[in-house]
DNA sequence: CGTTGGGTTGACTGATCTCAACCTCCGTGG
DNA sequence: CCACGGAGGTTGAGATCAGTCAACCCAACG
């Protein structure tokens, strides 16, 4: 990661958006950029955690490993985002992996620095309650789809997520740009499986594949797939 | 749900223990005691939330349904736990079901004096940003667990959390008493599967059952299944 | 050109779910 | 006291979803 002076902009971090106007001065006087380049670590499982992140710009995956091969894909990380908040707490050691999908910019802050403004700034540790209000909501409900839902549903599901959080482009296809590993590894299942799930959806009419972009056709067929069994 | 006089016990509350002595007598006035007969829901998901939770005795089992008759538990709830906190946020209603396990007690505070006490009371706060950290860095595992672990190794976690969250009897049983349903519903598996593991686990001789009781035998071994896939 | 990383596909296997039956315990009402 | 019924537990047979393995293809790139 290649470090840069700190900008600090108000505007794309959670940070600076939720802390009283005073401490702004002292976020930028402590904050640090880092450049990624696309495929660079950020952290990784087993590092120790001495600080937390926000993305500037660009697109992290952040994601758990199984094998040597096989990774769950826990969420993206776009501008503004928190990352690394799962080193809060007890225990000093990141339980996940981040990683930039895309050349990235991310600031970093010291953890003391951090919770020191958190013991003083009320309004930024209320928002950061409720935003890990909301991540363990998402979190315990896509266990449950894990355990639940089978394979295509939860390819539908992932897909509309993306859709969400990444918007159409002006042809209708979803906008990132992603392998069909990476989908996979967000939808929770193999490579060849989510493969297959894709061609039927096509053949059904409910996508359509641009090259390797994906466009959402039929979204109520895909919303369907998630509703029920 | 039975309504009591509240009895604010700073041992066994979440809310008590981290808040600064002076908000005690104020945290007891807006505390409400009810008492929960064995299988008597304490919200479900949909409803609307109102306020926070926190478990006096007994133990509480939070669940997310899927089906009519399939469930994934999240967690249970014993004493001094918050219960509800998923319902902290945007959203103002609840994602998850809660019911009792055996009788149980659990204290009640509305919404908006909790949230006005967090405002105020910054070590409360800065503890529920760990304790969220927390609940999501073992979400995040578990969910992980459900997409790539087998339900060998699902089992085997489920058991051996169990015994840590419940202890073991002096005849070493983990010291709860679960159905094989919800036995199941934990592990994210279904009963009858849930069941032939259990089999395979005791001609193993990695566990062995008395009743209904289960015991830990082999440790390792049950840790090995967790490990690796 | 060869190599490499995706992508695409088929055959096969096996883990896990479903369904259905039966059993045992226990509380309830006659 | 006994018959009944329901809830939970136990077991087997079979279907199927989804993972593994292996091959092939194609485009990019040194």
């Amino acid at each position: 990661m290649k470090k840069n002076k700190a900008i600090c902009d108000a505007q794309t971090c959670f940070m600076c958006q939720n802390c009283i106007e005073e401490w702004r001065p002292a976020i930028c006087a402590n904050k640090t950029n880092f450049k990624l380049k696309k495929g660079e670590l950020v952290f990784k499982e087993g590092d120790a955690v001495t600080g937390i992140y926000f993305v500037y710009s660009g697109n992290i995956k952040v994601y758990k490993k199984w094998d040597a091969d096989k990774e769950l894909i826990l969420r993206f990380a776009k501008g503004g985002a928190i990352l690394g908040h799962r080193g809060i707490g007890d225990d000093l050691i990141y339980p996940i992996s981040a990683s930039a999908l895309e050349d990235s910019v991310v600031c970093y802050v010291d953890m003391k620095f951090f919770e020191s403004t958190l013991k003083v700034n009320t309004e930024l540790t209320f928002q950061l309650v409720n935003f890990f209000a909301n991540e363990l909501r998402v979190s315990e409900r896509r266990m449950r789809d894990l355990a639940h839902m089978p394979v295509k549903g939860r390819v539908a599901d992932a897909l509309l997520k993306l859709q969400n959080q990444f918007g159409i482009t002006d042809t209708g296809l979803i906008n990132i740009n992603l392998s069909r590993q990476d989908l996979a590894s967000y939808a929770g299942a193999t490579y060849e499986t989510v493969f297959r799930v894709i061609n039927e959806l096509v053949s059904e009419n409910t996508i359509s594949l641009t090259g390797k972009s994906i466009a959402v056709v039929n979204q109520e067929a895909l919303t369907a797939l998630i509703e029920s069994a």
